[in-house]
DNA sequence: ACCTCTTCGCGTACAGTGTTCGCGAAAGGG
DNA sequence: CCCTTTCGCGAACACTGTACGCGAAGAGGT
């Protein structure tokens, strides 16, 4: 029998009770990295750059974590710790709502969350507080367990891509992309491309009900899977 | 004034009209990186290893490339060119299904789209043929300019998610987050997720009505941007 | 107090990455 | 034929994630 992978991070043991006692923890660690992917980005997130926050030799976070991909999940598990989650109030849509709109604020919080909510979609121990929420708040809704699960993990992903979009309004990567479409408008056979670009305003994202579009495109779709 | 940046590479000039002419073409380059991603992932599509399925010098590629995002660009671009684009009917949501299931299939094809597609929705110049077909179904909708580009990106962004979804149900990686949850709710505290456990077959997904879960939430999420 | 056992910290090294520089060679136009 | 301009690309740089192995540190048993 040669397969035998590795469980996730949150099923090995984290402390050794025997030897040297660790000078660290995995919350410390976490906490630089998601300080560190705060200020400067996912990608200045690497096992040098985090080990120099902690005043420590990049090897020496391997005692705690197994891959740099272990890191990124206890960085996303954290992120589910700022969720203030009350009781069900019977209304699900409203409560999911509630869950989603922390949901985008985490997330504008934390710049590097939504790619890696996208990207990676892990629940850990903080995770599963959130969907156990989650179902809490569907305990009544007739779906089956496989529904309800594909629900939680649109409402995430969903948001995730709606935050996305909304960051990226504001980066220099998305004129560079409005400029090639006006430059392809100019070249001819495109005219409800053409009629659309004269139509919009310049560049003007209306930031204002951006919640609010997310809200409703959120709610008809998590009825669809719920259906 | 020091910004000026580099447009999109499609508003670059591909070959040079003067000196010695080049061997290879963007699209020789591009086919060699999406057959590489194809067979061994998006990993192995790093520049060195396109450029020896050229049998060529890795410095070679930045004649035709000026970053790997711009290969990365070029691929999804690329894919574009796989959509059956008949003229649309009057139904809008037909045709965008049509559009949103030929987009599945692609995506099936190329299981790295879904990746590329979610974490840097580009449009080139294939692309713009597509956005092109989606706006001419929607001529007659009356939702504003922004709404509709907003429920293209979706429409693209939503099927990604979907796919993903669908791919990674199939690899070792679910199994190990499944295994986590049982083992989460073992401890207690978590009666929701218990229940949910016991119910549904043991990691048995139903890989039939995917499709279709997919157009029902695809619908009512467009008709929720639309609105 | 020592001794042993186990783990910790981490310097060093390896294989790989994207990208830049600079040179020699190649081709076309005058 | 030469001259201009581009092309191909070997070599190098600054990084990256990760494996190995050693010395040191602390805790428990005697």
């Amino acid at each position: 029998m040669p397969g035998q992978q590795e469980p996730v991070i949150w099923m090995r043991p984290a402390r050794a009770p025997l030897g040297r006692p660790a000078e660290r923890s995995r919350a410390e660690i976490t906490a630089a990295a998601v300080e560190l992917a705060d200020r400067q980005g996912l990608d200045a997130v690497s096992m040098r750059r985090v080990a120099a926050a902690l005043n420590t030799g990049a090897a020496s976070l391997y005692r705690y974590v197994a891959t740099r991909d272990d890191l990124l999940d206890l960085m996303i598990d954290s992120t589910a710790s700022e969720y203030d989650l009350p009781a069900p109030t019977g209304d699900w849509q409203a409560d999911l709502l509630t869950v989603a709109r922390q949901a985008r604020d985490i997330m504008r919080r934390h710049p590097w969350l939504p790619h890696l909510v996208i990207t990676r979609p892990t629940v850990g121990p903080q995770g599963v507080d959130l969907l156990e929420h989650v179902l809490d708040a569907l305990a009544d809704h007739p779906a089956d367990a496989a529904a309800k699960l594909e629900a939680f993990a649109l409402l995430c992903a969903l948001t995730a891509l709606f935050v996305q979009n909304e960051l990226a309004a504001a980066d220099p990567g998305s004129a560079r992309q409005t400029a090639y479409l006006r430059h392809a408008a100019a070249l001819g056979d495109h005219p409800r491309i053409s009629a659309l670009l004269a139509t919009a305003p310049p560049a003007v994202t209306p930031a204002a009900g951006a919640a609010d579009r997310m809200e409703t495109v959120l709610v008809r779709a998590l009825t669809g899977v719920l259906a």
